[in-house]
DNA sequence: GCGAGCAGCGTACCT
DNA sequence: ACAGGTACGCTGCTCGCG
């Protein structure tokens, strides 16, 4: 019998001659799917009604569905060990079918096949399995590792690709206007343009026609064999678009392994296009989730700004291209650069978002394309499910709908905010908890089935809610958190020493991200209301517990003589005053020696001025989440200003950082009114280009979903009037311009701007973004006041 | 009829 | 479709004033 090794890659099933079996993706010298027969199966909590369980079957759709056989096992539920009926069932869609015809408590029946078959072998993807096979047949796994070295034997092959299509109308329609263009770049010399119109470039080849076009780009595909697809946003344009271009040519979109097309696939609220054998990477996706996790922080969410934002390079810009009227012109050198240029930055862009999904992928037992579109809540619950299977726990269920409305509707009061003095102060020290939660949760074992009711023996802590917690023996959840917080530190430690430009070093540094991501995703995942491991009194008492550390914390340092000028969560921004540093450090040490070993209060950094302001509305108070600090090595720590907010003008937020930069770096107040005059100056003479005009905002409905108006929505909807598609989610670049009565009137995108509006800019964007700062300076309310009534703040620089 | 004041909606940010 | 806490702009309404 054949013995051989290869990595794993991606599971599914498939069902033939009334067996189901697992359908492995695995990669050795080349990639194979094997076969590997295995039932799948629930479980039920009926004591004695194995036998009438055993004969259930029950009619289907014309078809007998019968539970194919049962098993007595011990399982934990909640806590506690229980006997518990493993039903078997013949295919996975029995599953679900079995299950509602049984009247009892049911578990693990809402688990995907492919995800219980490689929880059950603990299979992680790329790992190494050896078998033994007969054909296609797995007979036995001999051994499953994840081994480093192996592992990088092999080779994933990677190509990414770009189509462009015939557009008159400004968004095409893909059952009559053709796609002209598909271009490919494989990281290496092999790239391309597939087209059909003459074109001198050498790397272009010409077909005869838009089918001739889509066969030879599927044969050259075949021919590349990648395991890694990379598109940006190909999911939902670019595979569909060549889809309906091939059924409308009659010709098939080979692209699969076995020349299938591909299968549409959601996950959660996000579309993904899964193609057969290989592992098809919408970046799309995936920096949206990296936008939404803080990793990168763009204005708008295109192929450009995101490979801007995570290469640091810039993107070659091409101006806008009116693709149709180059086509009909059979102007298409510089078509078909751009084109093969986008697949290029597309393959960069690849490159640097794949390390990071492979190891979020590696640690939460998630096939590599599911990773790409899962939320963070997915990742966390994938993890816990693979802790819960190696402890013989059962995996919770999913709340119903009803059930996760509910839940929604009760929020967790979460956590403290001090209301800051607004003021320039100087000789501060900032210190924080590093991971407060995980820590909380893992210090006090905080887990739904850790949780005692009241007279319950053992040694518990007691959270600041009143709600106990068993000690000892760790819960699914901190054992989990526990485990991704020792791997961090060993990695660390690891990360300290080595050649930070070597592929290995930048392996585990994408490792150590991905396991901070892990574990601070951690907490909102308890709180989540669709969440298996929800319970509010678990997510209430670590917010409680982090409240109760962070007073205690305040209290101790004014009880030193420090004064808190503000703190937020688990940060603390203390006010040196006539002590010094080495006090801020004392006082440090003494906090540490009295929290429970994981947690720890952490020097951030100490700084020779901050500014806080005060809110808009009542002047008085301070406004929380606002502060510009200057460290002592020159630089500048900003949050919450306008000027970190996409949704303001270049404009305003250049002015503002000025005048923050003069106040923090120089105290010079004269020099912050004068860049405000300048800036009002330059406005006025209208000669400020659009780009700093430009106003970012994000739809986050459809727009027609909107029951008010809005600057963005009214600019949305003039380019969608013109051909331009927008949808939920879209992030709409506008400018306000003259032309009109209100602000959502002057709206527009702002590729279609021909002038702006100067007192808009003025007294709604500069004006207040620097006015809240230069208060603090002495330009005060009544001081403007005594200037007269006036019409504009603006003029109180003329 | 008009501006001030306010509620509600919506977005983006902080930790 | 991961948590809650927060600031603040724009719109559209009510209200008081003249």
């Amino acid at each position: 019998m054949a013995r051989r090794k290869a990595v794993f890659l991606d599971a599914d099933y498939t069902f033939r001659n009334g067996k189901t079996y697992a359908r492995l993706l695995v990669k050795g010298k080349k990639a194979t799917r094997l076969l590997y027969p295995y039932d799948p199966y629930f479980y039920c909590d009926a004591p004695g009604k194995e036998a009438e369980i055993a004969g259930l079957a029950i009619s289907k759709g014309g078809e007998l569905v019968k539970v194919k056989r049962t098993e007595a096992v011990e399982k934990v539920l909640r806590g506690e060990k229980r006997q518990l009926i493993k039903i078997y069932c013949q295919k996975p869609a029995d599953v679900v079918v079995l299950r509602q015809a049984i009247p009892f408590k049911c578990y693990e029946h809402g688990i995907q096949y492919s995800k219980r078959f490689m929880l059950d072998f603990d299979i992680t993807p790329f790992a190494i399995l050896e078998y033994e096979r007969e054909g296609r047949e797995v007979k036995k796994f001999i051994k499953i590792w994840e081994d480093e070295k192996l592992e990088a034997q092999v080779k994933l092959g990677r190509l990414a690709f770009d189509i462009e299509t015939y557009n008159p109308l400004g968004a095409p329609r893909e059952r009559k206007d053709p796609a002209v263009m598909i271009s490919y770049a494989d990281g290496g010399s092999d790239k391309g343009v597939f087209t059909y119109k003459p074109n001198s470039k050498p790397f272009v080849r010409m077909e005869q026609d838009e089918k001739g076009m889509l066969d030879g780009f599927c044969k050259k595909l075949a021919e590349i064999d990648p395991d890694i697809i990379y598109g940006y946003n190909s999911s939902n344009f670019d595979l569909p678009y060549l889809e309906a271009r091939a059924q409308v040519q009659k010709t098939a979109l080979a692209i699969g392994r076995d020349g299938t097309s591909f299968r549409k696939i959601k996950k959660g609220m996000v579309n993904g296009a899964k193609i057969t054998g290989r592992m098809h990477i919408d970046l799309y996706p995936a920096a949206r989730f990296f936008g939404f996790i803080g990793l990168i922080k763009a204005q708008e969410f295109t192929l450009e700004k995101i490979y801007e934002e995570m290469t640091g390079k810039k993107k070659k810009m091409v101006k806008r291209l009116d693709i149709w009227d180059m086509w009909d012109k059979g102007d298409l050198d510089e078509l078909a650069e751009y084109s093969l240029g986008d697949s290029e930055v597309t393959y960069e862009l690849g490159e640097n978002i794949l390390p990071l999904l492979l190891e979020l992928s590696k640690l939460t037992c998630m096939p590599l394309f599911d990773t790409s579109l899962s939320t963070s809540g997915q990742l966390v619950e994938s993890l816990l499910m693979q802790e819960s299977v190696r402890r013989g726990e059962i995996i919770p269920s999913k709340p119903g709908e009803a059930e996760a409305i509910e839940r929604q509707k009760n929020p967790i009061e979460g956590a403290f905010v001090k209301l800051p003095e607004p003021g320039i102060y100087d000789n501060i020290a900032v210190f924080d908890f590093r991971g407060l939660y995980p820590s909380i949760i893992i210090s006090y074992n905080i887990d739904p089935s850790k949780l005692v009711k009241e007279g319950t023996e053992g040694e518990v802590s007691t959270s600041p809610t009143g709600a106990k917690f068993l000690k000892g023996e760790k819960g699914v959840i901190p054992a989990s958190l526990e485990r991704l917080l020792d791997l961090r530190a060993g990695l660390k430690k690891r990360l300290k020493t080595g050649d930070k430009e070597s592929p290995e070093y930048r392996r585990l540094y994408a490792r150590s991200h991905a396991l901070k991501i892990l574990a601070n995703s951690f907490y909102g995942y308890l709180g989540y209301a669709r969440s298996r491991w929800y319970n509010r009194s678990c997510a209430e008492s670590v917010t409680a517990w982090g409240r109760m550390h962070i007073h205690d914390a305040a209290a101790k340092a004014e009880a030193k003589g420090f004064r808190v000028l503000y703190a937020d969560t688990d940060s603390l921004f203390l006010l040196l005053g006539s002590r010094g540093k080495k006090e801020a450090l004392a006082f440090l040490e003494e906090i540490n020696k009295n929290l429970p070993e994981k947690m720890e209060l952490e020097l951030e950094n100490f700084y020779t001025r901050g500014v806080f302001v005060s809110k808009k509305q009542e002047a008085e108070k301070g406004a929380k989440k606002k502060y510009a600090m200057l460290a002592e090595d020159g630089s500048i720590k900003i949050r919450g200003f306008e000027l970190v907010r996409r949704d303001w003008s270049s404009v305003a937020k250049d002015t503002q950082f000025g005048v923050l930069q003069a106040i923090l770096r120089e105290g010079s107040k004269d020099k912050a009114v004068k860049i405000v005059k300048e800036t009002v100056e330059r406005l006025k003479g209208g000669k400020v280009p659009i780009e700093e005009l430009t106003i970012y905002t994000q739809l986050t409905k459809r727009p027609e979903d909107y029951d008010i108006v809005s600057p963005e929505l009214a600019a949305a909807k003039k380019a969608q009037a013109r051909g331009m598609q927008v949808e939920k989610g879209s992030v709409i670049a506008y400018v306000i311009t003259k032309s009109g009565k209100t602000i959502s009137e002057k709206a527009e995108m702002a590729e279609h701007a021909k002038d702006y509006d100067p007192d808009y800019y003025i007294n709604n964007q500069v004006m207040p973004a620097v006015m809240k700062i230069l208060k603090e300076l002495g330009y005060d309310e009544d001081e403007l006041k005594n200037k007269g009534k006036q019409k504009s703040l603006g003029s109180f620089f003329e």
